[in-house]
DNA sequence: AGGGGAAGCGAAAGCGGTTTCGCAAATCAC
DNA sequence: GTGATTTGCGAAACCGCTTTCGCTTCCCCT
């Protein structure tokens, strides 16, 4: 490799012409002539020149770099989310500066929002972690664009990308209906919960709107596996004519299913098991075995459509919601 | 927010300094009195004098981001390094800019190569996907330091940190032996898969060591749950009086569960079971109720590694390998 | 007292581009 | 054919910081 680093004026003097002319051919930017233009393009390409992207950002002023604020980089909604907009930042060229919040919990953000203002970044995404918890509003805390991914904003009017945990529910039903189930029981998570909440609503909505009712009383808990032994048991022993359980996550459906099999229902036979994440998929990579059928929430779109909507400058105010969708597999 | 942002010259101006001892004093660099650099010090913090990163990155020509390399960005595992490595890094203000080859299947990876050259990156990590497939070798393609995370590297020279699964297999045995279980069986994956091996091989020295023998030879099949269920079937009817069963994977292990638990065998009770890969934890971001006994292989303790010995230019050549550890739940 | 070395600081040259502005030549309008 | 535009290009300023180099002073040693 002679790495003798090749410069913008090395180009432009190979090709013989001025500094400011070869950086406006290959920019595409004020008026040169076709002719020019091209030749200086012949030319870098012969040379092998590539612009040194420090100096041209800071030359422009613009890093192409984004900075990602997180509550908890370790949470793995999280890091699916961060993962695929990294993924789709990183193919336009754009590095990605995170700052999680959990590392600084004394810090204060504000030192967080200083660094990245001092390292010019172009623009924020803000991850939070659910949508039950709601992200204070960082917009006006930059003067580049915010975008806020899978969370439900404190400033209704921030542009935010997430879940629509109500079409969630509606979803589940949905597709433990067209299956032929009919008496269906719901067993999900804290009752303050808001995506436990959104989730019972839209499925009670789809539920009534089909002609039928639950079959037994929701019942509200933990997000937890045990919960969902628990909750089951019960279940079975109120209603033992149950035909489908919609879980309100998957943890809760690998305990839910557990008890089931115990009691010696087959699955899905005699009671289909639908659950919410698809942790599976987010295990496997999408090639392995599914076992759970379950509702994906789409959080590797939220992580592209926030990268991308950045990019394009796309930022009406607002929240936007992904469409989830079903992942049949084993159970239901 | 009065926006007419402070520069160097401001402070130099303000503290009645010259540019350069300015810089100097901030910096700590080259000589400069005691005095004078205090009182620069504190005029900077007086106006609010922040360095503009752009600049210094430029001056210096070290950009102060790590070029990433992943085969598949959408891996669960590599998602795990990713994440903390960039929490990492960002704590240390870091930027990384990530390249997915799977997005370049076709692009040649040298063309990402070429990006991150011209962004003048301080260092590159490269992330495999497993200890099961090698990654080929970049230390040469860089004139930054490369750091290998997560994969068997081509070239044994190439620093590398990653799992260690022979002692993976050792300690799932450890641990099985020392809750008393001596009538051991393990599920494992394709035979020729390194990782599958080396669990193994580490496991089987273990219980050699300790003085007894695998209860059924070694079943090797896939790494899924499905897997997991026929090798317990079979297990079952051809040891019925197994009463630990290690399995090569917590999916493997899922599988295995659901067998032993519907043949009416108590878990833990009459047989242990004992996974790998921490899944569980993975998924419930630490907090969450865990179900499966399991060895977590350490992939956090990885990216964290992985950032820490770069940015202190760490990187004796060889691999190293990650202490896994035991992740008591329900099943052992 | 005189010379050598170190300490403290400033002037100025980059770093490698982008961008404004002005000028000459070419094109247009009438 | 003359004046008004437009087109194509180059000179030079500039982005904000780092770093080399050299110039004073001051100190110490003999």
């Amino acid at each position: 490799m002679a790495d003798s680093v090749i410069t913008l004026s090395d180009v432009a003097a190979a090709a013989g012409v001025s500094l400011s002319t070869a950086s406006k051919a290959l920019n595409g930017t004020d008026r040169i002539s076709e002719a020019t233009r091209e030749h200086v393009r012949v030319t870098a390409d012969r040379l092998g020149f590539r612009h040194n992207a420090l100096a041209r950002s800071f030359a422009r002023g613009r890093s192409q770099t984004i900075g990602v604020l997180t509550h908890r980089a370790s949470n793995p909604f999280t890091r699916v989310v961060l993962a695929t907009a990294a993924t789709e930042l990183g193919a336009k060229e754009r590095a990605i500066l995170l700052y999680d919040a959990r590392m600084e919990e004394q810090h204060d953000v504000t030192e967080s929002i200083l660094q990245l203002r001092a390292r010019r970044i172009d623009g924020v995404i803000v991850i939070g972690t659910s949508t039950s918890f709601r992200t204070p509003s960082f917009t006006s805390r930059f003067d580049v664009p915010v975008i806020n991914a899978f969370t439900v904003p404190e400033d209704p009017q921030d542009t935010t990308i997430t879940a629509d945990d109500y079409a969630i529910g509606r979803l589940a039903i949905s597709h433990l209906l067209s299956t032929g189930r009919r008496r269906i029981a719901h067993l999900t998570a804290e009752p303050h919960d808001m995506a436990a909440q959104r989730r019972a609503e839209g499925a009670g909505q789809l539920l009534a709107e089909a002609g039928f009712q639950w079959a037994a009383p929701v019942r509200f808990g933990r997000w937890r596996e045990e919960w969902g032994e628990q909750a089951a048991t019960e279940l079975l022993a109120e209603v033992p004519d149950v035909d489908a359980i919609f879980c309100g996550s998957d943890a809760i459906g690998r305990g839910v299913e557990r008890v089931v099999r115990a009691a010696g229902r087959q699955v899905p036979g005699d009671i289909a098991l639908i659950g919410v994440d698809n942790w599976e998929s987010l295990m496997h990579d999408q090639r392995g075995t599914r076992h759970l059928t379950t509702i994906d929430v789409g959080l590797e779109e939220i992580g592209r459509r926030v990268a991308n909507r950045l990019l394009e400058g796309d930022l009406e105010p607002g929240t936007q919601y992904v469409e989830p969708h079903v992942v049949i597999a084993d159970t239901a």
